[in-house]
RNA sequence: CGGGAUGUGGCUCAGUCUGGUAGAGCGCUGCGUUCGGGACGCAGAGACCGGAGGUUCAAAUCCUCUCAUCCCGACCA
């Protein structure tokens, strides 16, 4: 491809609605332009990128045994409300009428779609199981579109859904896609970490997310130093403590203590002079419209999604001041485990068994108590893993030390179970002529996303710095010919070659000036920088840079296409990817 | 939806407080000089200042309403 010809609107400015890295890059290298919030043309250079990624994923997706399908993009509301997502699902879902009418939305996703065809086709099980998937624009309606490809609201994915009839061939299903996964974010060439993920409302373990590694994300995950184990803050089990259950010890007689004005864990520690981890932090949240009292030790943070997952609950809210007041009988800030309405049930993270003798709010203004004993001045509902893991815990699988580390979520798979075939009535016949739900798994991959995580995780002051396998460009070819016809005819006869070869070449024959090529070469970030001039064509050489690396050689021309090939597979290896 | 901010040539912004009829840089067009890291000179084109209404002799500037975009919170690939 000639540059001389392409449509690359290069800016040399930051554009002023962006923030990040990968949405201020994309748009100065001219690869994606805006039109509305959260909605944005993809321009020539960007759908490259954006059609390699599809590719790899469509044919590591196909190797699994998927098989691609497309999926209206409007669906009918009734399916929806067959579901009970049409209610559920909220404002995301963006709502249209027809001509006649009829309700209609635009299709954050595809259950309802899949589910609803595959149940009038699949009857048996000697069809199951099935696994069909797309990749297809979806659209939901954020409540905030934010940077650029990273969060919009339309944007492309890959869905895949699998039909199995049983636990036992759902799991075989979810594991093959696990596998299918990890093999195209490698091939794409990010590094990535699978982490266990929170599973909604639906339960069990059977949830996992893609995490491209970059500072920038907005996932926290922590992940084991010497184990496998990775998991997204809101699901990381903490394990239970170490040592004696002191629930029921020796603990002095409860007694009141006057605390004016101490409303925070900090102020009522620095009043009375003592650690935060001697208090009991009394939380009072409305789960699905049900009041509840969680207990953590004052140092620690409560995990509300944990809370809410012990609760068999959708929605968790941290009670509002009036509730508070209504529950305990006091202003915000002086809640405690005791005395508090018998229809509203308290549990304690587990920690909170291995010490006792606590400091707790008195559920009375400007009042706590000490010496509370759980076990002799509460009832508890229930003593389970509430908080939130840190960075000095340890790791709940093999007790090694963990870390922290920023993610972008680009993938996640998911057990459904019979969700949406028991509400659907995507039934079959087992072996013994009985009807059975269809057991499901769902399976989606950023496609956009990707492309925004790529630069969030490779990029310099310069630009981009793409991975070969996904770059618009494997090969920027710079030719600084200028005046000099022999530097011209030679870049022709290079770029001839390199696409003879069958690699994708953006050949610069523009009448710019060299600074702009080098410039904009290293903002669009192609991984591989041939530059020909004059005093190399005079020496016989054309130089060649490594964009991730910087590292500069010079190739010869004579013998031109063996040395690129060996240059080339360095490249790659030093993405940590192999070229076949 | 709450809280904050911004809308001025294609882009990034100044001008708004203190009304007097619109500016810079980048980009674009032409000519010339340059030509290995986003060149320079000269000459140009391009804006009813987001929209509507109001105040005033006079509004980018003041007032009201409205729309859009961005940032902070709840959602998610």
């Amino acid at each position: 491809m000639r540059l001389s010809r392409y449509y690359i609107p290069t800016i040399k400015e930051d554009p002023a609605d962006a923030e990040v890295v990968s949405h201020k890059l994309l748009v100065r290298a001219g690869m994606i332009r805006k039109l509305t919030s959260g909605i944005y043309n993809y321009l020539p250079l960007g759908l490259r990128s954006i059609n390699k990624v599809a590719r790899i994923v469509r044919e590591e997706m196909d190797r699994a045994g998927a098989m691609e399908m497309s999926m209206p993009m409007v669906q009918p509301a009734d399916l929806w409300v067959e579901s009970g997502r049409w209610d559920y699902y909220g404002k995301e879902l963006l709502r249209l009428k027809d001509r006649n009418g009829r309700e209609y939305c635009l299709g954050p996703t595809h259950e309802e779609v899949i589910t609803d065809l595959v149940r009038g086709d699949i009857k048996s099980y000697k069809q199951l199981p099935v696994n069909l998937y797309q990749i297809q624009n979806k659209f939901r309606d954020e409540i905030r579109p934010r940077f650029g490809l990273m969060r919009g609201r339309e944007f492309i994915m890959k869905d895949a859904y699998s039909f199995d009839k049983d636990e036992e061939g759902a799991e075989k299903s979810y594991w093959e896609m696990f596998e299918a996964y990890k093999a195209a974010f490698s091939r794409i060439g990010l590094r990535f970490k699978p982490v266990q993920a929170d599973s909604g409302a639906i339960g069990g373990d059977f949830s996992h997310e893609f995490m491209v590694l970059a500072e920038t994300g907005e996932d926290t995950i922590a992940s084991c130093k010497s184990c496998e184990f990775g998991a997204n803050l809101e699901k990381a089990k903490v394990s239970a403590p170490v040592g004696e259950d002191m629930t029921n010890a020796d603990c002095p007689a409860m007694e009141d203590v006057a605390t004016p004005g101490s409303h925070t864990v900090e102020e009522v520690c620095r009043f009375l002079d003592i650690p935060a981890d001697k208090l009991v932090k009394t939380l009072l949240f409305v789960v699905d419209g049900k009041p509840v009292a969680a207990l953590v030790r004052g140092d620690r943070e409560l995990n509300d999604i944990k809370l809410r997952n012990i609760m068999g609950g959708n929605e968790v809210e941290l009670a509002d001041e009036a509730t508070v007041k209504e529950i305990t009988g006091a202003p915000v800030g002086f809640a405690g485990p005791f005395g508090l309405p018998e229809d509203v049930p308290v549990y304690a993270d587990h920690e909170l068994c291995v010490a006792t003798d606590w400091v707790a709010g008195a559920n009375k203004g400007d009042t706590h108590v000490r010496h509370l004993s759980l076990g002799r001045d509460c009832t508890i509902e229930k003593f389970a893993d509430l908080r939130v893991i840190e960075p000095t815990d340890f790791c709940p699988e093999c007790g090694s030390e963990i870390e922290f580390t920023k993610g972008i979520e680009v993938g996640h798979v998911f057990k459904l179970g019979d969700k949406y075939s028991e509400k659907m009535e995507a039934t079959f016949l087992d072996e013994n002529g009985k009807t059975k739900n269809l057991v499901m798994g769902c399976y989606g991959i950023g496609i956009s996303r990707i492309v925004a995580s790529a630069i969030e995780q490779n990029h310099d002051d310069n630009g981009c710095c793409f991975p070969p396998p996904i770059a618009p460009f494997e090969v920027a070819l710079i030719s600084l010919g200028g005046k000099d016809q022999d530097v011209a005819d030679k870049a022709e006869e290079l770029y001839t070659d390199i696409t003879r070869l069958g690699i994708e070449v953006a050949y610069d024959d523009r009448k710019e000036r060299p600074g702009v090529k080098f410039a904009e070469a290293d903002l669009i970030g192609y991984p591989m920088q041939l530059v020909l001039g004059g005093k190399g064509l005079k020496n016989g050489i054309v130089e060649a840079k490594n964009r991730k690396t910087g590292e500069k050689i010079e190739l010869p021309l004579d013998g031109f296409a063996e040395a690129f090939a060996a240059w080339r597979k360095d490249v790659w290896n030093s993405w940590g990817l192999e070229l076949n």
